[in-house]
DNA sequence: AGCACGCCGACT
DNA sequence: GTCGGCGTGCTC
């Protein structure tokens, strides 16, 4: 391990490298007080400008590029340096975290001190806060005065610290009162006390007997991977309703016993409540519980409660993988092809890939669960690089939905709808038979565009290349790319015509109004993300699905998640098209992914379960693979037409976005990267061209893309090339490794 | 990310 | 004659 501070000649202070939550190249160098005994990892307070700001003291990393320890050397030898001003009492932050964050910002060409950022639970840009707990100071200075106020807040004082508010309450004084007594020297800052919110997960609160053969064999398998305590990546693989949460569930009662921590990663922690009741029923307690909404306490918490090893379970979002593990012993990825779990705003890395390393770095086991495994899950084990254990059969006897295409052509909706008269009639007998039914489109709002018929003009968001999308419950035109919003005109604003404006295909709002129309006696329920806000409103809605109160539901993807509705018998997918148009990489693949599992959520109790995919090319692979529910195959045929070409996971891509206000200038900088591009053997760029999305929240935006092969890394080859050019100020480039949309 | 310094418009 | 607009530049 390197050593991080060094003696200086006077012998009083070492120098400690210092990360800062900034985007600079590399640590800072501050002096470090000897009796203030700085060890990696300590978070600590530092005088920055005319300022302070909360930093971790780094060991040197090797993935650090040396043209950033240079210049940090460069300022060493000037003798700027000032002392680190507090120890902050807090856990420190694991040598296997700093690793990681070295290692997501090596990847991924972000500034370290951003990622850190994350790892210390702050949003990247607020300055970071720790939570500040307090301890009577033993013995009180004497020179204080001791007013009732403050006498009252000494008697207040547990023997264990204690936070400002909760402080201030107890004794019936203000926050001032505490404030000044620290001021004073009277209160001594210490590390809040974490409160036993944790409680420990028991690994036979039920008999793990009620698994099936075939689950307790998988189970068998994740078990023994767990208990190697060494690295491995392993694909639990089983269609959807086969139990798979079960089967890991026995993983992380291993990962229990052999007294190390779990993380499991979903992908949409907010939509999680049934996750959290099985889990809950299994282990007797329920987890903690990580993503960003949290609040500042609850986050201050659970952060505590990881560092000191009392969360055992952890399930979160994908930042959770920043969390401070002691000794972490395995790591799950549930819905691995999702593609939420590729971050797009700040730090752009995808969560599936991160958890492979992050568990490669403390020797812990890795399993990525999915129904449909992405093409790049499914590469590694057809390498060897990954294990798979396999569920091939749904769990207490259901069988998997009966999978049918609807030709659009042969069965057209009447004049104004959208429903063929195929999957209307089949509405209909699934009502009839008190069964729930399904449809599914994968578009918010009333109407995807708003189209004049007097003279053509569509109404075109002002800051983007996209169409205004109505929102009629609202009564809102919005753009769903950078959320401008306005109300619906009465006339065309191009040509001044009134009652011109005619909404032209369909979101879920048109067809809630449609089925409403058409069955006015079933009770309707529309899930979207703008109709569902946050946790409670979704397991609200589960719950009343579950609980017989709904008849038909009409949803946008979110209710492809794993939701678990035992009455739901018919799947209707509106427009099962809609992911295929545009020329993206992996829409196929997607479009697969998407409906097999909006699918699975029919006949996943006794009655069997059916899917009607209203289509205008079922003769497409993609509709032939759903049909015949022969996934494998699919993704060989994908994986055939991507090796050719060195397309992703054959080769590597990066992404460069090339942004400005104006748009010469973009295209100005976006062609010197271009001229600059890298040239060699099994190297590639494409482009510049304009972005899909030519102009968002008002930039203008040029896309280049790297391509090289597989054994050729990108991330030294971007670093020269970005070097290569100086971008006039102004302009942007946002880098993407290993990009997944290609917006 | 802050928070400065630094050159051009409406006020006590 | 000043107060202040936020444009760019630096922070160990």
């Amino acid at each position: 391990m390197t050593q991080s501070s060094v003696d200086v000649p006077d012998g009083s202070a070492n120098r400690v490298k210092v990360l800062l939550p900034f985007p600079f190249a590399g640590p800072f160098d501050y002096l470090a007080p000897a009796e203030m005994a700085l060890q990696p990892g300590d978070v600590v307070i530092v005088p920055l400008q005319r300022s302070a700001a909360i930093g971790v003291v780094w060991d040197a990393a090797a993935s650090i590029p040396p043209e950033f320890q240079a210049s940090v050397a460069a300022l060493v030898a000037a003798s700027r340096l000032k002392p680190v001003a507090a120890r902050i009492d807090a856990p420190p932050m694991p040598r296997a975290s700093r690793r990681f964050v070295d290692w997501v910002a090596g990847y991924t060409l972000t500034p370290p001190g951003l990622v850190m950022a994350m790892a210390l639970r702050v949003r990247a840009g607020a300055t970071p806060r720790v939570a500040q707990a307090w301890i009577a100071a033993d013995p009180l200075p004497p020179e204080v005065r001791l007013t009732p106020a403050r006498r009252r807040v000494l008697a207040a004082l547990p023997g264990t610290p204690t936070d400002t508010r909760s402080l201030a309450a107890a004794a019936g004084v203000g926050i001032g009162v505490i404030g000044a007594m620290a001021a004073a020297g009277l209160l001594l800052p210490a590390a809040l006390v974490l409160a036993p919110a944790f409680g420990r997960p028991d690994p036979r609160h039920v008999d793990a007997a009620t698994l099936s053969a075939a689950q307790s064999q998988a189970a068998s398998g994740l078990r023994d991977s767990v208990r190697a305590r060494r690295f491995s990546v392993t694909l639990l693989d089983g269609v959807t309703g086969s139990g798979k949460t079960e089967v890991y569930f026995e993983a992380i009662a291993e990962c229990i016993d052999q007294g190390r921590q779990a993380l499991v990663l979903l992908p949409e922690i907010a939509l999680s409540s049934q996750w959290l009741q099985r889990f809950t029923r299994r282990f007797g307690v329920a987890p903690a519980v990580w993503h960003s909404d949290l609040g500042s306490r609850a986050r201050t918490i659970a952060w505590g409660a990881v560092a000191a090893g009392a969360a055992r379970v952890v399930v979160g979002a994908r930042s959770a993988l920043f969390l401070p593990f002691t000794d972490l012993g395995l790591v799950i990825v549930d819905e691995e092809h999702e593609t939420a779990f590729k971050q797009e705003d700040g730090v752009t890395y995808h969560a599936r890939d991160m958890a492979v390393v992050r568990a490669r770095l403390s020797d812990a086991a890795c399993l990525l669960v999915s129904a449909t495994p992405s093409l790049e899950t499914l590469a590694n084990v057809q390498a060897g690089r990954y294990g798979r254990v396999a569920l091939t059969a749904r769990h207490g006897g259901a069988s998997l939905p009966a999978v049918a295409a609807i030709d659009m052509r042969d069965a057209p909706p009447a004049r104004g709808t959208f429903l063929s008269p195929v999957l209307g009639s089949a509405i209909a007998e699934t009502l009839a038979a008190g069964e729930q039914a399904m449809l599914f489109l994968n578009r918010r709002g009333y109407a995807p565009l708003t189209l004049c018929r007097a003279c053509g003009h569509r109404l075109q968001c002002p800051n983007c290349t996209a169409w205004l999308v109505e929102h009629r419950a609202r009564r809102v035109l919005t753009c769903h790319h950078c959320g401008q919003a306005g109300p619906v005109p009465q006339a065309c604003p191009a040509c001044g015509a009134s009652a011109s404006l005619t909404p032209i295909g369909p979101g879920v709002e048109r067809i809630t109004e449609e089925v409403r129309a058409a069955f006015p006696e079933a009770r309707l329920l529309v899930m979207a993300s703008d109709t569902l806000p946050g946790p409670a409103a979704s397991a609200e809605a589960v719950r009343r699905i579950a609980a017989r109160e709904i008849d038909l539901i009409v949803g946008t993807q979110i209710v492809a998640k794993g939701w678990h509705f035992p009455h739901l018998t018919l799947v209707g997918v509106v427009d099962a098209d809609l992911g295929l148009a545009g020329g993206d990489l992996r829409a196929a693949e997607r479009t697969v992914q998407l409906l097999h599992q909006v699918g699975g959520r029919a006949g996943r109790a006794e009655a069997p379960g059916r899917v009607l995919l209203q289509t205008y090319a079922p003769e497409h692979p993609v509709m032939q693979a759903l049909i015949a529910n022969d996934f494998t195959r699919f993704m060989q045929q994908e994986a055939q037409s991507r090796r050719p070409g060195f397309w992703p996971p054959y080769g590597r891509l990066a992404a460069l976005i090339v942004s400005a206000a104006d748009a010469s200038a973009a295209d100005e900088a976006a062609r010197a990267l271009g001229r600059n591009a890298p040239a060699a053997e099994g190297v590639q760029v494409l482009g510049p061209a304009p972005a899909p999305l030519a102009i968002l929240r008002g930039r203008h935006r040029r896309r280049l893309l790297l391509r090289t092969r597989r054994d050729i890394a990108v991330q030294p080859l971007l670093r020269e090339w970005l070097a290569s050019v100086t971008l006039p100020r102004g302009v942007r480039v946002d880098i993407d490794v290993d990009p997944i949309s290609f917006l």
